[in-house]
DNA sequence: CAAAAGTTTGGCATATTCTGCCATTCAGAG
DNA sequence: CTCTGAATGGCAGAATATGCCAAACTTTTG
């Protein structure tokens, strides 16, 4: 029904993108419309679930989540049973930001979250390689950012 | 200079990474505040970089970006010459989301969001590759998502 | 080409929220 | 117990959001 985003649309994303709290005032200057008719193009966006949620972007450091690592880990099996498993079990783990299953090298690919690499460490021992389903893990441990953004590009 | 966080705080970042939009009245009754401590401890966590932003999610799949895949990067050095045009590179291509130096198996990992494997092919194969840094790509092609959180873990 | 139907826009009135100020309350030190 | 500093709650004015309606625009139809 929403046929397609509209240059208008598509400028609305990505100022909402890069300032989700910007004032419907200052949004619709900026995309040229009156406050009116710009506010009824964001209730449209969500509505239609292309604007899924508001978040504020804490600074990972600074609340004591200063280590991203990325586990790559091997099933025993790979049965639908144990997949719905591990995915239970990750979804209950807050370190866990990400989780996506793979069909290449590894069976599933991990964005985790901790303070520093001891309590990586633990959380590897203690949690994820208790996880019944979990042959084996491979971490790489990032030394630099040298990118992080939260905007997805729009054509 | 902000100590630590107290129960209070790390009650009100919890609701607004979970909705970065909700107003100061309903943010404050939520935290057990009335309005005018609420908005200035939120005032206060903004100017201490702790909340660094807010923006608006959108679903990647209503808006072409809804192939995210994973892409291990070896380099053909490791000096930092070679780093340091790889990432200007990097951030120059809005597919990259996100792109980590790593010392483990390979030199760098990025999540990498484009609209389907056709189109993460062509990007592979004209960008990803032609950064004169690159000696190869491995890429993890995730078939499902089992998580996908904003919220970092607050202790 | 013209007329009609549907959609989108802009402006206005009202309700809600934000913002800054000040007196009061609370916690801790002396 | 008293003093001091910080945090809180309430209030008034300013800004913003929200819903409604007429006008302008686009598309379809005759």
């Amino acid at each position: 029904m929403p046929g397609t985003l509209d240059p208008i649309d598509r400028h609305i994303l990505r100022v909402l993108q890069r300032d989700g709290r910007i004032s419907n005032v200052d949004l619709a200057r900026e995309v040229g419309l009156s406050p009116s008719p710009c506010l009824r193009r964001v209730r449209l966006l969500e509505e239609a679930g292309i604007i899924d949620r508001y978040v504020a972007v804490l600074d990972p450091a600074k609340v004591g989540a200063g280590l991203t690592v990325f586990a790559r880990v091997w099933f025993k099996t790979q049965d639908a049973e144990v997949t719905l498993r591990f995915g239970e079990a990750v979804r209950r783990f807050p370190e866990v930001m990400e989780c996506y299953l793979t069909t290449g090298e590894c069976d599933a690919v991990l964005r985790i979250v901790t303070t520093d690499l001891h309590s990586y460490w633990r959380f590897q021992a203690d949690h994820l390689t208790r996880i019944p389903s979990v042959l084996s893990v491979k971490t790489d441990v990032p030394m630099e950012t040298l990118k992080r953004s939260y905007e997805l590009p729009l054509r």
